[in-house]
DNA sequence: CTGAATCCAGCTGGATACTG
DNA sequence: CAGTATCCAGCTGGATTCAG
């Protein structure tokens, strides 16, 4: 597989492109809260333990920019903002899925409680 | 899920579980260029294009310590040390290969030249 | 309630030089 | 050929403060 360049940053093979989109610490736990449905921005830092603010900000703007998550905005007192999962984040879901699996399974054979 | 404490790290899911191990720019090239069978340093060096000496020689440190790899040395002239996967790597590729399709498809959309 | 901006410590990874 | 050690720039992410 070729390299490839994207918003001036280079790529070696389309699992990087993947991981773009759906790596790092945070960007798989929101997706995953936001799998059953459309949340508010307090809710989805209730959802995800351990978030910072500034992460979970970061994150949301760099899954909204990749069009992963869409934002909606309510004028409202207070404020209400909601985001919710585009269909490219809906064809993540099963990815996910899977590395869960895996993880479960390195968990079983290290010794790790999985159970919830 | 809950949190779960291995090797002094905080987990917060079996998906940063499975990524520990499969993870970052270059285990995933590393882990498929092996799948073909057992390659030394230096074969490994030319077949992952832009990987550093150092990048390399770490990754596949810690791909050792996980029992993703094993290592094998030859008591030659010049020396020869010869890198496996193990049957827990071998877990990992139905994985991996579920990402670069996932990759790909992204690729697509974004109308990025996926082809050999 | 939601979000932007700043400061700063710690980790990551590149370049380079050296060893058996 | 394979591996180690050091230096150092750049990014990441936490804490904090301010704003609509």
């Amino acid at each position: 597989m070729n390299d490839f360049l994207y918003n001036k940053r280079i790529f070696y093979s389309p699992v990087e492109f993947a991981m773009a989109h759906i790596g790092g610490t945070w960007k798989i736990p929101i997706l995953n809260c936001l799998r059953t449905g459309a949340l508010r921005y307090g809710d989805l830092k209730k959802s995800i333990p351990h978030i910072s603010h500034k992460m979970l900000i970061t994150q949301l703007r760099e899954l909204e920019e990749k069009n992963m998550v869409t934002r909606q905005t309510f004028q409202e007192k207070p404020p209400r903002v909601e985001y919710q999962l585009t269909a490219k984040a809906e064809m993540a879901l099963p990815v996910i899925d899977q590395l869960a699996e895996y993880g479960i399974s390195l968990m079983k054979e290290a010794g790790i409680d999985h159970t919830p």
